[in-house]
DNA sequence: TCCTGGCACTCGACTGTAACGAGTGCCAGT
DNA sequence: ACTGGCACTCGTTACAGTCGAGTGCCAGGA
């Protein structure tokens, strides 16, 4: 396909007019407001070649051009340059996560900022089990037969579970199992304990045994199987932006999907190569989401990765922008994670 | 005010039918599908004087009649039953609630149920911190200058927090400390802490004074200062049903009242009364909401109560089907809570 | 005294027509 | 290869007219 040089330079003017004023932008508000140095006929035998080519087109018979999910695309991988932060942003990026005690406090004070300073749905994944290691196990007798666990994770992550034992335990017999299960399973990673779990079962003493089947069950099931992850998600409102114009007027299939925690562990969680990544549109593997756009990356202290954070909005975003804050952002909390 | 028994029967009338189509009601239609036993003119009588006394309003000269929120009120307050909960729903209930491990997983699914069963969107207040006592506190060593404090309710709640110590402390140290610490705390309400925190610096040896004095502040934030209440929420795809009619038509006020925690609790935290609760429209206090209604309760092991449940929708909704869902799984929960 | 049928009236919803104008595609000329 | 000009399309807006649901009021009857 031959696009020139000018025919590119009217496909970002396209998009920098319609994701600024959201109206469909014609060829000659388009020569006004850039300079490209030709008239508008000119640019609307470009435009017609774009059409074509499926990069823009036209709502109406009589209207301007709007680009397409592919014109998104194209405008992202091959026009546009990350924005710089604004020091405003800067400054507000570092005071709103000096001063965080918990992980939970980190984990919400970066969804909120990543929503107001985007303007966008936030969502941020907290760090993942699956790439966290056992850092303490504690079991705390709640009465003889019930004992809380509870795992601290390398990774400031606290998941607790009540378990139910079979039989009365006494205390001396707690300490013993606490001691055993944190020999064994301290400083492994989560995803590496199932066998350290089935071991600690078969060289468990003749008298612990059945209390360490019951105990190994809900490790097994509290650190690998269930609600492994977890989500935090910010700004829903400003899905409203845009009035109704976004979303071809309806939020239902966008907050429906917001509410999937598994939806959302796959828009921004998946995060093999470590860089950012862009989802327009109907690249969307969700169909409740083909109008929406996904700007997201990974996070964690020094180069290793422990889990997802991103924005979410319309196709029509401001996409340099917006992968500059989550960039931002992401890079921030990971050095604050690394401080712990 | 002279409202006899037959204009109450067409305030309820109204609301029912207004409740049901959604569209203003007309005296013509309300004699055809209820048995008043008079003509549409005598109707229209009494429609002119409950709409003097504010009960009900035109939305325009031509058109049927829509209650107020003070029709909606007086509709609650006397005009209807608890309506029975079906067979199915009490099924889904109990279904629903079965096999929770975890007081998350019994907040989760409790809000999921309720979303559901009501159509609107649901809140659950975990278990108030400041109507817990203290079961356990637990002291994990991360690092020789830095413990995990774990603190564990009675109403199953876990909280932690990173302590940051002024200096090493040896293993014996903390093995003391958590001794002192659950001696002179567990079993207290949370409310009750502060003073006996005090008392814990005070009385401790010279040794562990500066330790127990930063854990004390730490204890002092965490169990009384700090996000002491947490919510979870669901349903808020609902929000979208009535397609833009409801909530004149932006969602965006209702939804970021619901991204403030504060504004949640003062919605559902105010159990006082122990019954269920009915907020119509401008009733509430935040303006955001004053196109929104709650039902809300309080609920509990037994007679006592530890937090609060409940739904918000539009003023249009199905007042005595959702105080009656609202009301059972209130209870469902506090039996649930009771067991452990 | 209260209810009812009748009737004029209001006003939003819908339909059809016309003018407007933003924007386009095409073509001939440079 | 670019440009100015021009006819054309079609959505938007404004306006007028009709329709009908629903009302308020009144006179007559139980």
């Amino acid at each position: 396909m031959g696009l020139d040089d000018r025919k590119l330079a009217v496909l970002r003017a396209i998009v920098e007019d319609y994701v600024s004023t959201q109206e469909p932008v014609g060829s000659k508000a388009l020569v006004e407001r850039h300079q490209l140095g030709v008239s508008p006929a000119t640019v609307r035998n470009d435009m017609a070649v774009l059409e074509e080519e499926g990069y823009i087109r036209q709502p109406h018979t009589s209207a301007g051009r709007v680009p397409t999910d592919r014109g998104y695309r194209l405008f992202v991988d091959r026009l546009s340059r990350v924005k710089p932060l604004s020091p405003a942003e800067r400054r507000a990026i570092e005071r709103f996560l000096v001063g965080a005690v918990d992980l939970d406090d980190v984990v919400h004070r970066t969804v909120r900022l990543l929503a107001q300073l985007t303007r966008q749905v936030a969502v941020v994944q907290y760090p993942s089990l699956a790439r966290s290691s056992v850092r303490h196990l504690e079991l705390v007798p709640i009465s003889t037969t019930r004992l809380m666990l509870v795992m601290i994770a390398d990774t400031g992550r606290v998941e607790q579970r009540l378990v139910e034992l079979p039989g009365p335990v006494p205390a001396d017999d707690v300490t013993d199992l606490r001691r055993l299960v944190n020999e064994k399973l301290a400083g492994a990673r989560l995803s590496d304990t199932p066998p350290l779990v089935q071991a600690l079962v078969e060289e468990a003493l003749p008298k612990l045994r059945p209390t360490m089947t019951t105990l190994a069950t809900v490790l097994l099931e509290t650190l690998v199987e269930r609600h492994e992850e977890r989500i935090a998600l910010a700004g829903t409102a400003n899905l409203t932006r845009g009035g109704l114009l976004d979303f071809q007027g309806s939020l239902r299939p966008i907050l429906e999907a917001l509410e999937e925690e598994v939806v959302l562990l796959k828009l921004i969680g998946e995060t093999e190569p470590s860089t950012t990544r862009v989802l327009i549109g109907d690249e969307n593997e969700f169909d409740n989401l083909r109008a929406a756009s996904v700007v997201s990356t990974g996070y964690g202290p020094g180069a290793t990765i422990v889990g997802g954070l991103g924005v979410l909005g319309p196709t029509r975003m401001d996409y340099p922008g917006n992968i500059a804050t989550v960039r931002a952002v992401a890079r921030y909390v990971g050095e604050l994670l690394a401080q712990n």
